[in-house]
DNA sequence: CCTATAAAAGACATTTTTGTCTTTTATTAA
DNA sequence: TTAATAAAAGACAAAAATGTCTTTTATAGG
């Protein structure tokens, strides 16, 4: 289908909504979130309470409460969002499957795609979760369709 | 998981050993096939059948029956498989799952998505179906984990 | 024609992904 | 303390991906 999973795509999404929203202290309810990032709302909340727990974002119940992200978190790298998720075997494994990619015994597309794998590490290392809070409360960015 | 679908990293190392073998006209069958890539053979059936359909491989029954690749099959990009099985959205679609990736309203990812895509893109069209023959005939590559 | 072979086709089964709905727990504020 | 709020948690449900098994169809060769 998509180059990440569905998950995936909700995730990096909705966290990027919720940097550019706590940027300025504000917190996100779920619904807010799932609306603007045109997510299924309850699906979404099963990924935010992963992300959670992983501590890539924080939230607080009740009135008042919500998603956030603490000033710290808005400097990690997207990769830590696509690893919590897709597992570390969508960076780092053999593009054919094969069940590790070694130099010994290369599959045929090894040489051409650990170049492609390393600049999509980079890229996804690189990227900070808070790095487009700006542009995105601008709204020259877009998170939903 | 994997970068690809497990379908597609089947069928992609499939029809590399398929090239190979009939490099020098031999056909083969399913069960050689499924034992040298290290996949299920019923699954793998399904596959090479969908991809027969296509026109990207061929078949026949019977006694000396089997899977083979025609000359010009050869010749065709590895992009023609990823696409018959993935679709067109893993090459072209936005990074962040919107519904379409544009210029005008980038996702914030864009920028930098649209090279690493252009560059998977870039490899899977220069690449041939029987560029690997030789050395997967000489066993310098592996298609079986 | 008959038989053996091998892919095609179809019917299921299992697992994973994606999605929905309800109940519980924590927190705030009145 | 109570009521309202909002995430956490759990129970399902639907759909898609993955995998297995059986039957049918086409073909070569005796
Ligand atoms: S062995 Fe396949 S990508 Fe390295
Ligand atoms: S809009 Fe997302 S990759 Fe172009």
């Amino acid at each position: 289908m998509g180059f990440f999973s569905k998950t995936c795509e909700y995730a990096l999404r909705a966290v990027m909504y919720i940097a550019a929203q706590s940027s300025d202290g504000r917190k996100v309810g779920i619904k807010e979130v799932a609306d603007r990032i045109n997510s299924p709302a309850h699906f979404l909340g099963k990924i935010l309470q992963n992300l959670s727990k992983e501590g890539l974002i924080q939230s607080t119940k009740g009135p008042q409460g919500g998603f956030y992200i603490e000033p710290d978190g808005l400097k990690r790298p997207l990769a830590d969002i696509v690893i919590a998720i897709e597992g570390t075997r969508f960076l780092n494994g053999c593009g054919m499957g094969l069940s590790y990619c070694s130099q010994e015994n290369p599959c045929p597309l090894h040489d051409d795609f650990k170049e492609i794998r390393a600049r999509l590490n980079i890229m996804l290392h690189k990227t900070t979760i808070g790095q487009f809070n700006e542009k995105l409360i601008q709204g020259v960015l877009t998170l939903n369709k």
